[in-house]
DNA sequence: TTGAAAGCGCTAACAT
DNA sequence: ATGTTAGCGCTTTCAA
C-alpha cells in the first residue's frame, strides 16, 4: 500500500515553473557551489577549476538540467531568432526560400520562426507583430498587404526588417526582389520571336505587386512588337485552379483566340498546363517561376532562384544586425529564361 | 556646429534593454497610473474604467509600446510555441506538412518554430534540444537518428513530444506514421498484377525507417507472387540524383534487366522518371509519394497525405498539452494507390 | 577562483 | 477600481 495522500501532496503549485524543471539554483545547491559558478560552467566561461566544473557537471547530469533560454533572453535582450512571414509554406516556391533563410540563420546561431499569411494583409500584420512581441532580432517579410506603417515603431525600436519578393508599402526599407518586369518582358518577347502576336496573360490579383510588374513586362514586350493588346487577352485574379481554368478556356476559344499564353506564376502555370493538355490546338506557353519536372514536360519558364532570394535577404538582415546602418537598399535579382519546348511552338 | 559630446552622452548603457523600448513601467509613468493597470489594459482584463483605459491607450500609442513576450513567457511558464524538426523544408513533402502543423498551432494560439535536420542525427539532436531550451510547449520530430533517449529528460520535464513519419528510437512516445509497408506492398502487387516479375526497388538509406519498411513491403509482395528477388534488383542508398541514376541504369541493362521499377520516395521517383525517359524500352514505374504534375506525366504513385500527417500529429500534440495522459499511441495513416499509366505498362 | 546582490519586463497574489 | 510587492531563471556587476 502506498501512504495516504495529504492535501499538500496533491495540490499543484499555482505557478507552472516549467513542469518543475531544475534551475541553476537547484544545480548550485546540489553541487554545493554558488549560482554564478553554475552559470560559468553552463556557458563555458573561464575561471572555474576543473574539479569544481566536474562537480557542477555531475549535478547537471543528475538533475537533467537544461538552461532556460527564456530567462536568458529576457536578461540579454537578444533572442537569437529571426522571423519569416511568407505567403504559404506549402507553396513550392517558399520551401526552398525558407530553407535558405534557415541556413543563413543557423550560420549566425539563430533559429527561424516562420508563419504563413495566406495572402491576408490582416494575418500578415498579426503575425509580424506577434514576432515583434517575441522580440525576434530581425524580420523578413514577404508582403501580403500594401501598407507596412504598422512596422515603423518596431523598426525604430531596433528590429531589423527586410522585405522580400514584393516591396514594402508606405515605408522605406531594405528590399530584395526578382526582376519581375524584366523577366516577364523577356518571356513574352520570346513568344513574339517565335511568331506569336495574340498572346494571353494570366496572373495573380492586381493587389500583388509581382502580378502587376509582370503584367507591365507583358505590355512592354507587346508594345516593342507594335502589337495592340486585346482586353480579353489579360486576366488578373485569384490563382485558384477554377478561375485560371476558366480564363484559359475563354482565351483559347474566344472570338480573338490566343495562340500563346504567358502564365504569371507557378500556380497559374500548373493549371494552364493541365488545361492546355486537353485542347485540340497546340498553344504555346511560357510560365513565370520554375516548377519541378518542368523539364520532362517541356515547359518553358522564366525562372527565379528562390534559394538565392532567401539567402540574399537573410544575409542583408544579418548585416544589419551586425551594425550596418547604410540607407535602405533595393536589390533586384535577375531571372533566367529556360527554353524547353512549350515556348518555342509556332502559332497554330 | 553640434554641441560637445560628453562621455555620458556617448557611452552606451551596457545592457541593451531591447533597443530602449518602452516598458509597462514607462507607460504607467506617462499615463500616471500603476504598473498593474497597464498590464490590465494590455491584456484586456476587466476592472479598468473607460477613462483610465483611454489614458493608458494614449500612452501606449505615444510611446510605441509593445508587450515584451519574453518576460511574459518567463513569468507564465508557457511559450505558446511549438517546435517542428523535419528533414528539409525545401522538400515538397514537408512544405504541406509544416503548413498543416502551423494551421493547427494557429488555432491554438501558438507559433511554430521549425528547423531542418538535413537527415543528420547530430543536427536533429542539436535542434531539438535548442527548442527545448527555449521551452517550446511541445515538439514534433521527424527523426533523422535512431536513438532519442536524449529527449527523455525533456519529455519527463513536461515537453509534449510527437514523432512523425518514422518511429522514435529507444523511447516510447506518440507516433504518427503513414503505412509504408502496406503502401509499398500494394504498389508492387500492382506491378505484379500487370504481368511484371523482374521488379527493381530503389530506396533511401537503410538507416531511414521508411526505407526499410517499404523494402519489406516490396519483399512481401514479391513473396506473395512466389517470385525470388535477385540481389541486383534492390538498391538502397542516398537519394542524390547521381546515385539513383546509376542504380536505375544498372537495373534496366544488367544481365537480369528489370521490366518495372518501384521508387522508394519522391526524390527517387523524380530521378527515375528522368532516366527512364531516356531509355529505349518502356519500363513500368510506381513511386512512393505523390509529386506535382505527376498526373500530366502519367506517373502511378502510392500517395500519402502530407497535410493529413501534419494535422494529425499537431492535433495529438495539443491534446497532450490539454492534459491527455493516456499511454503513447501509434497512429498509422493509410496510403492510396493512384494509377496514372506508368504503373500499368506491360512488361517490355 | 568564487559568490552575493541587483535587475531584465512581466504577471500573480495580495493589499488598499 | 487601482496599486504594491514578490519573483519567474537567468546574466551582470562588483566584492571577497
Amino acid at each position: 500500500m502506498t501512504g495516504q495522500r495529504t492535501v499538500a501532496e496533491t495540490a499543484r503549485p499555482s505557478e507552472p515553473r516549467y513542469g518543475n524543471r531544475p534551475t541553476m539554483k537547484d544545480v548550485a545547491a546540489r553541487a554545493g557551489v554558488g549560482l554564478k559558478t553554475v552559470s560559468r560552467v553552463v556557458n563555458g566561461e573561464p575561471g572555474v577549476t576543473p574539479d569544481t566544473e566536474r562537480r557542477v557537471q555531475e549535478a547537471i547530469e543528475a538533475l537533467g538540467f537544461r538552461r532556460n533560454d527564456s530567462a536568458r533572453v529576457l536578461r540579454k535582450g537578444r533572442t537569437a531568432s529571426i522571423g519569416l512571414v511568407l505567403e504559404d509554406l506549402a507553396d513550392p516556391f517558399y520551401g526552398p526560400l525558407s530553407r535558405a533563410v534557415e541556413e543563413v540563420a543557423r550560420a549566425h546561431g539563430a533559429l527561424l520562426i516562420n508563419g504563413s499569411s495566406a495572402e491576408d494583409p490582416d494575418r500578415e500584420q498579426e503575425l509580424a507583430l506577434a514576432l515583434c512581441a517575441r522580440r525576434v532580432d530581425g524580420l523578413i517579410v514577404i508582403p501580403a498587404g500594401d501598407d507596412h506603417r504598422y512596422l515603423e515603431p518596431e523598426i525604430k525600436a531596433g528590429i531589423a526588417t527586410v522585405f522580400v519578393d514584393r516591396p514594402a508599402g508606405r515605408i522605406d526599407a531594405d528590399t530584395i526582389l526578382s526582376d519581375s518586369y524584366g523577366g516577364a518582358r523577356e518571356g513574352v518577347a520570346h513568344l513574339i520571336a517565335h511568331g506569336h502576336r495574340r498572346i494571353g496573360f494570366i496572373g495573380d490579383r492586381p493587389r500583388i505587386h509581382t502580378a502587376t510588374e509582370r503584367l507591365r513586362g507583358y505590355h512592354a514586350a507587346m508594345a516593342d512588337a507594335g502589337t495592340a493588346v486585346h482586353d480579353s487577352w489579360v486576366s488578373l485574379g485569384s490563382t485558384e485552379p477554377g478561375r485560371v481554368r476558366a480564363a484559359v478556356e475563354r482565351m483559347v476559344s474566344g472570338p480573338e483566340p490566343v495562340t500563346a499564353l504567358f502564365a504569371g506564376n507557378n500556380r497559374v502555370t500548373v493549371t494552364a498546363v493541365r488545361v492546355l493538355a486537353e485542347q485540340e490546338r497546340r498553344i504555346a506557353l511560357v510560365g513565370f517561376d520554375d516548377i519541378e519536372l518542368a523539364d520532362l514536360l517541356g515547359i518553358t519558364v522564366v525562372a527565379q532562384d528562390a534559394a538565392a532570394v532567401g539567402r540574399t535577404a537573410a544575409e542583408h538582415l544579418f548585416r544589419r544586425l551586425d551594425g550596418a546602418d547604410h540607407p535602405p537598399v533595393r536589390v533586384q535579382l535577375p531571372t533566367a529564361l529556360v527554353p524547353r519546348g512549350s515556348g518555342e511552338l509556332p502559332p497554330a
